[in-house]
DNA sequence: GCCAACGTTGGC
DNA sequence: GCCAACGTTGGC
């Protein structure tokens, strides 16, 4: 099993809407690094941090899981909404996602400083500065000590 | 294939 | 709202 983090702006798609729906289509991925490993790395079961971008503070707020094998985004072929691409076809997409399922909330959300001054995870990419990815691995050690924060287990 | 221009992300 | 960092586009 693998360990993931993606982003999200709560004022587009809040972990609170997540937990309503249960499960959704992550759409509107447009990088193809994040593609790739939504497409060639994920599994089904593989847990995932919640991550508010975009937002005061931005941090992990929670946790998701990949509840889908990887399929074409739908978005793509809808002429006239923003994530239309007309260089996709249903013969050959361009961009495939997966969904992702609730699967709970932090009792104590991480702050993005928190993850920067905490020495345990240090080296997370999402602590990098410039980096925009919104699909990235996450090392298991960094995932669970994480959640132990995030639980409020840890300490 | 280079690279300037442009668009987007996302912290602050 | 600003702007640094980075990805993408398109002219040449």
């Amino acid at each position: 099993m693998r360990y993931w983090l993606v982003k999200s702006e709560p004022d587009v798609y809040p972990l609170s809407q997540l937990k309503e729906d249960g499960v959704t289509p992550w759409d509107g991925i447009r990088n193809y690094q994040a593609r790739n490993f939504m497409r060639d790395e994920m599994k089904v079961g593989d847990l995932v941090l919640f991550y508010h971008s975009n937002t005061k503070p931005p941090g992990v707020v929670g946790l998701c899981k990949v509840a889908s094998e990887p399929y074409p985004d739908a978005l793509q072929f809808e002429e006239g909404h923003k994530y239309f691409d007309p260089k996709a076809t249903e013969e050959k997409p361009r961009w495939i996602l997966v969904d992702m399922g609730y699967v709970e909330t932090f009792e104590h959300p991480i702050s993005l400083a928190d993850l920067k001054s905490d020495p345990a995870l240090e080296g997370m990419l999402v602590t990098r500065k410039g980096q925009r990815l919104s699909v990235q691995p996450v090392e298991q050690h960094h995932f669970d000590h994480i959640v132990a924060l995030g639980r409020g287990t840890s300490r």
